[in-house]
DNA sequence: CGCCGATATGCAGGCGGATCGATGCTGCTG
DNA sequence: CAGCAGCATCGATCCGCCTGCATATCGGCG
């Protein structure tokens, strides 16, 4: 369902924080939980941190299937899935698949994770 | 599995930053993903809320299961993954179980997540 | 001491997800 | 224009997990 895809910036817009203030609603908690759920995996873990760290800080299908250790359509799998999150962005180029981390995505998902520390509005830290 | 209530621990104290510099371990992976898979879930994202939002910043099952809409031991199978997870602490006093947010828990998760705004080592592309 | 209320645990059903092999699709390339 | 290489999709299998019902456990109360 690539309505997790928007579920990252339907949260980030409003800035909710989930889990300091008033209870959360059902439908935010469902959002944030599968956003969560894509990056509860080890192998989309490892697939973020390889492209990451990868030369150009992007990566296509067949430099990610032998440091895996998974076959490729297991690969494209967990790529599609966290592309569909919001975390990974594709660009095509000729017959390759190029796969780079969505600039602030992962650090918007810590944002909504970190309570707090400060009172009601939190600029930056 | 109770080891993932000390993946939180091994995972804080080498500050190891999965999701920036050098690709992660197997293992580095699995263990967060652990912890991620407990939080990857509505109603758990929704305890934990609950929880925190309470008077006390505490709060016993019977509290919990109406506002979830789950029955008894389905609360109680939720808080007992959170609890191992290192994310919660379960304190009995008398016949009720008073649960409560482990103080720097998620925000150390956060900061896991968090890649390094500071530009400690990676460029910024 | 026996009952009741608050939790935890066992058990089972049902659904979603991780994985792979096979297959289809699309651009290169000779 | 064949053939091939890189990816995505399909179908199937296997496993884990969320949930509820039933039951066990433990503490307080009459």
């Amino acid at each position: 369902m690539e309505f997790v895809g928007t579920a990252l910036a339907e949260m980030t817009m409003p800035q909710i924080s989930p889990l300091a203030g008033e209870p959360i609603e059902r439908a935010d908690a469902e959002r944030l939980a599968g956003v969560l759920k894509a990056l509860a995996d080890p192998a989309r873990l490892r697939l973020l941190s390889l492209i990451q760290s990868a030369p150009e800080g992007e990566a296509c299908v067949c430099d990610l299937t032998a440091p895996l250790g998974l076959s490729q359509p297991t690969v494209s799998h967990h790529l599609r899935i966290l592309t569909e999150a919001g975390l990974l962005e594709r660009e095509k180029r000729g017959v390759w698949a190029y796969y780079r981390l969505v600039p602030t995505a992962i650090a918007t998902i810590a944002d909504l994770l970190t309570p707090p520390r400060k009172r009601a509005t939190k600029k930056a830290r």
